[in-house]
RNA sequence: GGGCCUCUAGCUCAAUCGGCAGAGCAACGGACUUUUAAUCCGUGGGUUCAGGGUUCGAUCCCCUGGGGGCCCA
């Protein structure tokens, strides 16, 4: 904030200006460009751990690292530094050692936040801590913004909108980036194995197409075109699995412009994988797999352990129920393909599901109804098949049951973690229902999905039989770990607070 | 989209019935050579989200708007 008069700022902030331009003003760096360490924080700890209390070695050592902790005792300072993991390591700061004039200036300069570098050699203290002896000590990076408190959680708010102070504060924080990353490492490696390609397909599209969303529309100068950020990747992988890229990943955004909610963020990372030759019994095989694995990788275990200390264990045999059969054993009664829409009326109705007459149609009251009786009480990982053909256009017809589709959708902890089918490649049945999504967007079905001319085309040319299968991934952090969607992602969408 | 809760010091939170706006940590000045959220003495720090209303008086009650959360759809 370089127009606010610093007589205006609150008074912590102000100190700590006012300590950068006394130390420049001397002549000193507040920011140098670097600082002589020989090793870190947690390389110091790893090879110094075998250290009895009182031990003290004649290894010297410079390591830098965020100040988190500070103690002065008259002529000897206590520093925890702490580097991103969170790994901790003690600096002392004798008068006797490091001299008057240093030890004054570490007490008159340093502040809970800055990074400090210091050098010394490497020991235990009296009480028990292993710690660096300081010989010299050298300002790193000087934080002109105190800490939060850090043995309290920073409020919601401040997590998401001030994550690097989250990442510093919480260790929760710093686990999800690692976790993460660990995830997606996982995810990628298991795909690389399997010698499956990964690609990158438009974020940009002249058509949102590939699933039933709304989409972000956005604009580009250069051709005076209006242009959509994608709802999924999926008509283009499928394109490149026509083009001879027959086993096809990608990891990357999806825009969809609805709601958020502790569950859905309006951009959030997604999982394609396509596979010729395969359909989606290998495709549940193929997830399952990279879910246990990822736990294992990331976790150490399947069995894994919830924000709430629950244990959710994702090992084994995954259950496997059918659409139609489990709602008609929630029902009582036997619902089929076949079930008018008349009957299914009356059966939400009395559910007390709300839907919109002008949208409804076999399938999406089905999907309802199953939802509200089924899909709310699953909570151990099921795959949950063969669902009604009006809502999966993309979805091939199932080689023996008219009306249904060869689609699962795997739940996990009650929600919807991922999805896969046997891809529709007769690219003639692909255009009726393309025809029959564009009726309901006549009928005012926003969420119809958009008929895709080139797609189309693409088909044409022949794709071969192929599963596909989708999987968010801000929600398989989700399932691995029990927090909000939010939490899952780093820097998450938030409304400016003014 | 609907309902409920919430917004106060740098951070996390109090404030009784509408009556001087507080605590812990953090900060500032001082003491202290073994601290682990040290201890001791002293001090400062507020647009109570914004705007309006009621009132002698509003953090508190009412209205409008904004941010955040939860539940429902």
């Amino acid at each position: 904030m370089p127009d606010v008069p610093s007589d205006d700022l609150p008074e912590q902030l102000r100190v700590r200006r006012e300590k950068r331009d006394r130390i420049v003003a001397a002549g000193g760096e507040a920011y140098p460009v670097g600082v002589p360490i020989t090793s870190t924080i947690a390389a110091v700890r790893e090879q110094y751990e075998h250290l009895g209390t009182g031990e003290e070695t004649d290894d010297v050592v410079g390591v830098a690292g965020r100040v988190v902790f500070l103690r002065n005792t008259g002529k000897l300072c206590f520093v925890a530094l702490q580097d991103g993991e969170g790994n901790r390591l003690q600096a002392m700061l004798s008068q006797k050692v490091v001299g008057e004039d240093a030890l004054a200036a570490f007490k008159a300069d340093v502040d809970l936040g800055d990074h400090v570098f210091v050098r010394g050699r490497v020991g235990v203290s009296r009480r028990g801590e292993l710690s660096i002896f300081a010989e010299e000590w050298q300002l790193a990076s000087k934080a002109l913004r105190p800490l939060p408190v850090l043995h309290k959680d920073l409020s919601e708010e401040a997590r998401v909108r001030q994550r690097y102070v989250d990442l510093i504060a919480r260790p929760a924080a710093r686990d999800m980036v690692r976790r993460r990353a660990a995830v997606v490492r996982s995810l990628r490696e298991n795909f690389h194995r399997r010698d499956f390609v990964e690609v990158e397909t438009p974020m940009l599209q002249a058509v949102a197409s590939g699933a039933s969303a709304r989409p972000f529309s956005t604009h580009m100068n250069a051709y005076d075109m209006d242009l959509f950020l994608r709802i999924a990747p999926e008509l283009f992988l499928k394109k490149a699995v026509v083009g001879g890229v027959e086993r096809v990943f990608e990891i990357n955004r999806n825009f969809r412009n609805e709601g958020a909610d502790s569950s859905h963020s309006p951009e959030f990372a997604m999982l394609e994988a396509y596979e010729a030759y395969g359909d989606y019994d290998t495709m549940a095989e193929l997830t399952k797999d990279l879910v246990q694995k990822a736990a294992l990788d990331a976790f150490g275990t399947t069995t894994v352990t919830l924000a709430d200390g629950e244990e959710y264990d994702l090992g084994g045999e995954w259950a496997d129920i059918t659409m139609y059969g489990s709602l008609s054993d929630a029902l009582g009664e036997q619902i089929t393909p076949e079930t008018s829409v008349d009957h299914l009326v009356v059966l939400a109705e009395k559910a007390e599901i709300s839907f919109d007459p002008k949208k409804v149609n076999h399938g999406k009251l089905v999907e309802e109804l199953w939802e509200h009786h089924v899909g709310d009480g699953l909570y151990a990982p099921t795959f949950v098949r063969d669902f009604p053909v009006e809502t999966s256009p993309l979805t091939r017809e199932h080689r023996t049951t008219p009306g249904i589709v060869e689609k699962w959708d795997l739940y996990v902890r009650g929600f919807e973690l991922a999805t896969a089918y046997s891809e529709l490649v007769d690219p003639v049945v692909q255009r009726e229902r393309f025809a029959e999504q564009a009726r309901l967007a006549a009928a005012g079905d926003d969420e119809a999905m958009a008929l895709d001319e080139d797609f189309l085309t693409a088909m044409e040319f022949a794709m071969p039989p192929a599963g596909g299968m989708g999987m968010g991934l801000d929600r398989l952090l989700m399932a691995l770990t029990g927090a909000g969607i939010r939490e899952t992602i780093l820097f998450p969408l938030v409304k400016p607070s003014h």
